[in-house]
DNA sequence: ATTTAGCACTCAAAAACCACAAGTGCTAAC
DNA sequence: GTTAGCACTTGTGGTTTTTGAGTGCTAAAT
């Protein structure tokens, strides 16, 4: 999964020292948010070089793409594609110290239900970096169940309730073809229980969806309303995730590239719609670790300006979730990407005891 | 409960024409968003007045705190006072129209569980106002108790599955002082389940408490467990409602009174926040009918600039909670009671069902 | 063949200025 | 009590000027 962008930036050749000015320029823009001059970065780089010669250099970078001036009389700033090149090769991922990493451990620690810890997952993602965190609802393919409950409503609809292992009750509505009797679902839910209960969902639905032939076959009246009520049940539960959870909205507001309202208006609007953002992190889940979305590389307007860093989180081995942050293009990535890398790698963890 | 800008409202004593300008004034003002001006405000009262009689007038409202110019040269604008006579005297509430009922009630019909019906009050709320709705959730005490359930996790906890009447699953997690085995909270559960269900939680509450006593001097192991365990379920559950969902935030961002960002962020922070809001949502909950908060009037900074329209609502005679809208002081009171007052009298009844 | 100093040029942002329109308060006449 | 008239105030919108940061280019220096 290599995006457009992405490969573009690898052909670049740069020398040695067009690297480094633009690496410092881009950090130099991260931190101040003004366009950088010829003047300044001669003094920021460290190299004896004059204003003059930066801007030679300068004027190769933006015929190559990386910069822009805002207009004539203005420094430069770092495209879409520089952030990339800067990104792909010139940060320096180091772990979290060690004082942080306790601070992730001890908020996302075990005896929490999934959702209160992908709650806190949130919270902390947008707290340490003063951006808006978010977090998906895992998938409870892992989830093993622990009992299954149902209880008859008025109209052919029957509430289910699911208490799953990693402490958590799931309850949902299910809507009947033909009615049960109240008997009939009470040891429907008996036999699902009996026969059930300690396995993880995705073999539970393997094994109905297996056994839903057979039993057909068999005619034996109390498996198969098991088999057709758990089909059902299990079918529903395992679907994608559809839902994160978001938190610290409000840190955006702080960043002036975003202090136009009408564009902060379109912004939050794709957070309540949901259904873009969740798109987005569709694209992540199968990836192997942090990916990073710039400006509009995600392809979607509202999130112009915005760069998106998220990794997957596992429960043993297997991705259940992603997670990350969203904020403006001039984010500090280097910090950013591990501190998403370590709530994603804790978040899994926690999820798992 | 009266509020002191509305107490100061009523003794305030006004001429017929004076009456008539402020309403002619607060309607244009309500509509436009800009100051008006004494040869606008002249013709569109349909008086036969010069603009100069009418400054006259303006100069009196001005001096009773009921206008303000925002500058020498400009119109004027209502005060809170001057919108708290208008809400209190000039509004003529009618009932919403039958073809927006038929819409109401159809979005808030039966069948779903509470907190769908929140949300749809919600976001039905927002839409039809274009403003940011909010409901809190309901008070349990008068739902029907179904079902309980205990389950042991680690560590001396126990998961506890409600099960309530109008179609809900809570579930909560208490802690226990003295360890309790498998067993015992089963039985536990069966005993309440027995002696319990098909109560409302309010009943069974105030029983647990009487029965509590008497049990621990009969030395009823099971009775006394079940007791133990009921009331801190019980006394947890029927806390007061801690929570509101809010819905169509992003309108907010649409009007200009709101439109700087620093303001917006302290208003969307409050919102994340939650206290505040709940706290005056709190003081509508004993009110009779409509309430209405303007600006200041509060008494929440993030609220400046902001009113709040609302109304308690019922299950069975008894207040269970309070939803409204909050948006900019000129919002379109007339149209905004009816609404909210519909939506209140529409979700008491869902939920009732 | 780079690098750099020098210089003319550009452009946005800030300040200064102007004219104008909207609106006021006051006074004196109706 | 009402109104016409008038002087005065003030935000707004437009134009112009100034300023300053920063550029690109050229020609000299290394």
């Amino acid at each position: 999964m290599v995006s457009p962008m992405e490969e573009r930036a690898l052909q670049i050749e740069l020398t040695q020292r067009a690297e480094h000015l633009l690496r410092v320029l881009v950090e130099q823009y991260i931190r101040e948010g003004l366009p950088v001059g010829s003047r300044t970065l001669a003094r920021a780089s460290g190299l004896d070089l004059s204003p003059a010669t930066v801007r030679n250099v300068m004027a190769d970078l933006e015929e190559m793409g990386l910069v822009r001036s805002p207009h004539t009389s203005a420094g430069r700033v770092p495209t879409v594609l520089g952030y990339r090149l800067f990104v792909d090769r010139m940060i320096e991922v180091r772990p979290l110290d060690e004082a942080l990493m306790e601070e992730f451990r001890d908020v996302l620690g075990p005896g929490q239900g999934p959702h209160e810890l992908v709650e806190r997952a949130s919270t902390l993602l947008s707290r340490v970096t003063q951006l808006a965190g978010l977090v998906t609802v895992p998938r409870a393919e892992h989830a093993v169940l622990r009992r299954i409950e149902f209880l008859e409503l008025s109209g052919g609809k029957v509430l289910v309730v699911l208490v799953l292992e990693p402490h958590e009750v799931q309850n949902l509505i299910i809507e009947l073809e033909r009615p049960y009797s109240r008997e009939a679902l009470e040891r429907a839910a008996a036999f699902l229980n009996e026969r059930f209960s300690g396995m993880d969902l995705q073999a539970v639905r393997a094994r109905i969806v297996e056994d839903l032939d057979c039993m057909r076959r068999d005619m034996d009246r109390l498996a198969c309303t098991a088999a057709e009520l758990g089909d059902k049940v299990f079918a529903e539960t395992l679907r994608d995730p559809e839902d994160f959870v978001m938190m610290g909205q409000t840190h955006l507001m702080r960043y002036a590239e975003l202090s136009d309202v009408e564009k902060l208006r379109q912004l939050f609007e794709a957070f309540t719609e949901k259904r873009e953002i969740l798109e987005l992190l569709d694209k992540c889940i199968e990836a192997e670790g942090v990916q990073i979305f710039i400006g509009q590389e995600s392809g979607y307007d509202a999130l112009a300006g915005c760069s998106v860093v998220s990794a997957p989180y596992r429960v043993g081995g297997d991705i259940v979730g992603v997670l990350g942050v969203i904020g403006p293009t001039r984010m500090h990535y280097e910090r950013v990407i591990p501190v998403v890398d370590a709530t994603a790698r804790l978040l899994g963890e926690a999820l798992s005891a």
